[in-house]
DNA sequence: GGTCTATTGAGACTGAGTCTCGATTGGTGG
DNA sequence: CCACCAATCGAGACTCAGTCTCAATAGACC
């Protein structure tokens, strides 16, 4: 139950929206696919340079927020105030990030729909949109069978 | 309702525990009690420039770094990923944010904490933080009575 | 293969936030 | 009221994320 998407399914996105499938784009999703938990545009960044695949910064920088605006990968605040990306699916949801291994999964809205409306309500603002984040420790890492965040 | 704090109250907490009251943050404390909304680091920046306040911008980053520990202003992220501070009352809270004129309001967990609990019983997730923040219209600017950002 | 336009990468640039360090000053004891 | 000393200050250099520019390149479609 990783969210963490295909290549395939990223650049499924970007074609079905009209975006060239250029080479650079193909290895930026190769190496979203190989993200675990969450990662910055630095860790690609690295990555890159590291694996000498010749991807430019601005490419990097771009390319995210293409699929950010796609639901690709989405914008994540961590604690610390750093900017970090989770692959995920392209709906509506929340996550669930853990602290030990960044790994993140997946929540759906369950009450907080409700909840955001009846807050709505009782103050008075419009609600455009909430932002919900959960930080906590994984089942896997409780259990001591730590998965690293460094990714294949 | 306004979650601003007065700068007495930002004082008080400040020797509450422990630390100087010296001039550049007295002044901190007044610029901050005279935020009626969201502010940046740079609005306080700006602000001390433009009214010759004398303070270095060391001195505010450091002020809100404090004044964040003790709960007496929150770190929130805006949609657009600019990192701004809100006043507020130091217990565990939310915040709604008008996306036109800034002001936000403190809203309590109420039913949140069930929630947050039952996604992490869900999850196997052991919960350590969550952060809630909901975006939206407040009712003066619904009203036309548009409030603008910029206070006194 | 040729064309046309989206895209790319290098690198300059911006702006937030941090760090250093010598100078200053609040708070306390005398 | 004064002196003392650690906490704090400000200036400005520095770092680092993210943006922008622009000439060169390369998908996609014919």
């Amino acid at each position: 139950m990783l969210p963490v998407p295909s290549d395939r399914a990223v650049l499924a996105a970007l074609g079905g929206a009209g975006y060239r499938l250029t080479a650079p784009r193909r290895v930026v999703a190769r190496l979203i696919a190989g993200q675990r938990g969450h990662f910055t545009a630095d860790d690609l960044v690295a990555r890159s340079r590291t694996e000498r695949l010749g991807l430019g910064r601005a490419t990097i920088f771009r390319s995210l927020d293409i699929l950010a605006g796609l639901g690709v990968v989405e914008r994540l605040d961590l604690p610390t105030g750093d900017h970090a990306f989770v692959g995920c699916e392209p709906d509506h949801h929340h996550h669930l990030v853990c602290s030990r291994c960044g790994r993140s999964t997946d929540v759906e809205d369950s009450g907080l729909a409700d909840l955001v409306a009846d807050l709505g309500r009782r103050s008075g603002y419009q609600v455009e949109t909430h932002r919900l984040e959960l930080f906590g420790v994984c089942p896997d890492c409780q259990a001591g069978r730590a998965t690293l965040k460094a990714a294949g």
